[in-house]
RNA sequence: GUGGGUGUAGCUCAAUUGGUUAGAGCACUGGGUUGUGGCCCCAGAGGCUGCCGGUUCAAGUCCGGUCACUCACCCCA
């Protein structure tokens, strides 16, 4: 028979690698709910219209990236692609906004999208998300970054930079998108064809192009953080200085676009050099239009996503793997003994000692060897010698040192040598 | 969607211009005289060389196809 694979860019996440997820998870939610977030978890699957309205109907993400299937009955569903959408979905739809502990949210989970897989880019990946509705002060966008910042610290991760900036509100947005159109109309004989496309569906594309002419056409092109109207740069300029009272170092990236079309003024990506070409790690911004766009109240938000599987690379390749040990193998020497140390090691789980047995007989030599490859901290040698004298040795590994005692108070004396 | 690269043991890699029984290290299992781990030594197990076809006396090696993985474009977390 044929063995059945994964389906292309979807990952087990195996055992060896688990423990850098529940870190992350672990600190995440820590960090999160000291800023007040609270948790929400919404369904994997939504009605297409949600992301078409939400993220916008041009972004490369609705147009070829989603997994959308009929439902039957003429319904389109999809598999979310993002988190925000849905997360602005849950809030307009449970009224959140009247519940004054739920203007901070965060969610974990798996997005889907359909993209040609490489490092740092999988069709299952995971986000981690946080949404903030209903508060326009700019000092909260510099809180969300000091947040950000502080969470990566906590998980040791260096080398990362944090580009900011502001894409101004819908109005000044618009007459700065049919100036740089005039301005680009000019050199269109020196565009790419993509660009040229760009041109009308979205010309802040243009910026990203790598092509030689569309990087000297794009030359001299107005900036939108120059061209913004005075409130955006108001607000932006607040931003700033709140970041420099809480201490957070950033750079200024005037170039910094976002792919999604809800994003309004603040805008914000964390930067890594080691992953090739997938370098955002989390990015976010202010959305000010979207709660309104999918039906609900005139409330501002903002928020951000973190990719999981980008972010645990590189907490791989700084500090390697994390290993789980037990705490203590039971080794026992025949047949009488080995009865008395089944029982033994389930009264040690019991009482929450990670315990480790094997089930079949072999050699002492075997079961140390094993012992101290599994890492255990202690060793319980129960041979038929010490069963008929109603004894055990607990072996201290990295000490070297065994002593005997009744098995009646072994658990009591391993929880003593590990503090437990 | 478009390019490039790579597929040999669980992992990392070998295998003279095509030429005998496809090797090594790590990992795994057992052993090195009574029941004690790491180092060392010995032994063992483990492969339809991704798959299909072609060229040839002969294919892991050359050619075509296919699948998978991977990197990049693109896009984004």
């Amino acid at each position: 028979m044929e063995p059945i694979q994964a389906v292309k860019g979807m990952n087990d996440i195996l055992p060896d690698e688990i423990e850098w997820w529940r870190k992350v998870e672990t600190v995440a939610r820590e960090v999160l709910e000291s800023f007040g977030y609270r948790e929400i978890r919404t369904p994997v699957v939504e009605k297409t219209e949600l992301f078409s309205r939400g993220i916008g109907e041009s972004t490369d993400i609705v147009e070829k990236e989603m997994y959308t299937f009929p439902d039957g009955h003429n319904k389109w569903l999809t598999l979310r692609p993002e988190a925000t959408a849905s997360v602005v979905r849950s809030f307009i739809q449970n009224n959140l906004q009247a519940n004054p502990l739920a203007r901070k949210l965060y969610a974990i989970g798996p997005m889907f999208r359909r993209e040609r897989p490489q490092k740092g880019r999988y069709r299952q990946f995971h986000q981690i998300d946080a949404e903030v509705f209903g508060v326009e002060d700019p000092m909260l966008d510099a809180e969300v970054m000091f947040m950000l910042r502080l969470f990566l610290e906590r998980l040791g991760l260096t080398g990362v930079v944090l580009h900011v900036s502001s894409l101004g509100c819908k109005e000044c947005r618009a007459s700065y998108r049919d100036s740089l159109r005039s301005f680009l109309e000019a050199k269109v004989e020196s565009l790419c064809p993509d660009c040229r496309r760009r041109l009308n569906v979205n010309p802040l594309r243009t910026f990203d192009c790598k092509v030689g002419g569309c990087k000297e056409a794009i030359q001299g092109a107005p900036i939108l953080l120059d061209a913004i109207c005075p409130a955006c740069a108001d607000h932006f300029q607040r931003l700033r200085e709140h970041l420099k009272e809480l201490g957070v170092e950033y750079m200024v990236d005037p170039r910094l676009v976002r792919g999604l079309d809800y994003y309004t003024r603040t805008t914000f990506e964390v930067i890594t050099d080691r992953l090739g070409a997938q370098n955002a790690v989390g990015g976010g911004g202010r959305y000010d239009g979207l709660v309104k766009e999918l039906g609900g109240p005139e409330v501002s938000g903002i928020g951000f996503a973190i990719g999981m599987e980008r972010l645990i690379l590189l907490l791989q390749q700084e500090q390697g793997l994390a290993a789980r040990t037990p705490d203590l193998y039971v080794a026992t020497i025949g047949e009488a003994a080995r009865g008395k140390g089944f029982l033994l090691a389930q009264q040690l789980r019991s009482i929450g000692l990670e315990t480790e047995i094997d089930y079949e007989n072999a050699s002492l030599k075997s079961r140390m060897r094993r012992a101290d490859k599994l890492g255990a901290k202690l060793v319980v040698i129960l041979g038929d010698d010490e069963v008929s004298r109603g004894e055990a040795q607990i072996r201290d590994m990295a000490e070297k040192t065994q002593e005997s005692l009744p098995i009646a108070s072994v658990a009591e004396r391993v929880r003593t040598i590990l503090g437990k």
